[in-house]
DNA sequence: GCGCCCATGGAACATTTATTCCATTTTACA
DNA sequence: TGTAAAATGGAATAAATGTTCCATGGGCGC
């Protein structure tokens, strides 16, 4: 255990691994240096991984992979594993710890926050299956993918949903126009009936967002929404509202759903367009 | 290997597995009870862990986390393992073959796709918990939040990452500066050695963002960072710098990850300004 | 309060995975 | 081109991990 290949000690975390891997690699045999060019590049694969499996991967025997770990400083692939399982493991919270302390402490331990809002983001993610239909999705976006430019509605939280869209769409070579309101410019003279929208808006609702949606749609646009709540005001006037759930967090909501609904919207839009 | 527990059959995906996960745990046992809601909360480690060490940290033997397992639908902890393994792993096929599988069926079936996005969601939600340390999302929150003026630096896909924190910081009071790079301003002089900024950029990594965030840097600007690869530039000169792996459905990523963490990251620093 | 059924934990068993050993091949050098 | 040393792959062995079985105990209905 002590003694392997020259005294060479085991590394004790990730960045001294790293740093042996770059050292050794240069002098090690043509099988030995596949593996470290191999694990160097999928560090990751190392906690979930068998030796066959890093072996098969990187080109070589299991035998020879286990050479390759202990000419790095290891005993053998199970101490290296053991490593890479650790950055995992260690700071599993307490279970019995984390319901003790539902309250406002849920701040104070930052890992529990996170934890938190990644459950309220697999729930959300769940709840888009519930809300929204095949179909629907389908109509919004061979909708949107008809005007001749998109143009995109949102403020404050909603912000970040159509911005993200903006850059999506944007990528895929999709007309798009993204209403920051920044300037208060009047931006009606810049739509027509031929152009299509998506206005996002949650709960409570942005005026100006649902004003801006109705004139477009009074002047003709096709108007599409997205929402949290099935008393949007979008449903007045909008061809069709898509509704997610956002779950909450001590009164905060990450965007899960909406994020997810929408990349996802971007890609049907800017495959259709495409198409055309 | 078909009959297990009244003919269910095997979830074959991380979302079906959460939504069997939640369906069964009410009528189980207490036991397995248990052990459904340290899972449901730790879903995580089921990859890196053995039947013992779930089963210790639910607090029960390992005989019965494998009934729980069954429970679920699995044939024991293998199969599940198996599956949560998978994630790491399915996205080896080489990146060519990923480009030419850009599915056109994919992109036509709208119901498909929203469900690739949204199991892509899932396991970037569990990837935050496998890179991102208590600790050091703690010291990001703390450093952050002792500048005067929080700066939040991003551009194009990370540009809705920061501006969904700058609503919230918003929100919550928090002096922040939102650099959109709009009028191509100099900001430097905005910027002094009380502040802090949080500058996130994804690879390829935005010349701008980087040389931004180094001049911030070189002023005595407090600078951490959010990014997705190790190659980042960041690390040369951020304090600290937190790493998110957004999966990816057809070459397109969703930002789950980053904006769950950021979302968690910016009630932290909400949290910590009210206390001083 | 009695007996039956189900849940539980530990021990035995089976399977998979890691490691070592050795025969064979390759490489380096004279 | 011959020889020694190193590297390699596969087979044998050792260790660990997963799964099943069964005796025990506790809860529930009768």
């Amino acid at each position: 255990m002590s003694e392997n290949e020259g005294g060479l000690v085991a590394p004790t975390n990730i960045t001294e691994t790293i740093e042996r891997l770059d050292a050794v690699s240069d002098d090690l045999p043509k099988r030995l240096k596949q593996c470290a060019t191999f694990t160097r590049r999928h560090l990751h694969l190392i906690a979930v991984s068998t030796v066959s499996d890093m072996a098969a991967a990187s080109g070589v025997a299991p035998s020879a992979y286990i050479r390759f770990c202990q000419a790095v400083g290891f005993s053998g692939y199970s101490e290296m594993q053991a490593l890479f399982r650790a950055q995992y493991t260690t700071f599993r919270p307490d279970y019995e710890q984390r319901l003790a302390q539902l309250g406002p402490e849920l701040v104070r331990d930052s890992g529990q926050l996170q934890a938190e809002f990644a459950e309220a983001g697999h729930k959300s993610l769940l709840s888009i299956g519930n809300s929204v239909t095949n179909e629907g999705l389908a109509r919004v976006a061979e909708g949107l993918a008809q005007g001749r430019v998109l143009h995109l509605l949102g403020m404050r939280r909603a912000y970040a949903v159509v911005s993200n869209m903006a850059y999506l769409l944007g990528k895929m070579d999709v007309p798009v126009l993204l209403h920051s309101g920044v300037a208060r410019l009047d931006v009606a003279p810049l739509m027509t009936a031929e152009d299509s929208m998506l206005a996002v808006t949650f709960a409570p609702f942005s005026e100006e967002v649902i004003a801006e949606a109705r004139a477009a749609a009074e002047r003709g646009v096709a108007v599409y929404g997205l929402s949290d709540s099935e008393a949007c005001p979008l449903f007045e006037f909008a061809r069709e509202v898509l509704l997610v759930h956002e779950h909450e967090v001590a009164g905060f909501r990450a965007l899960n759903a909406s994020i997810t609904l929408t990349t996802a919207l971007s890609v049907l839009v800017g495959a259709r367009r495409a198409e055309h």
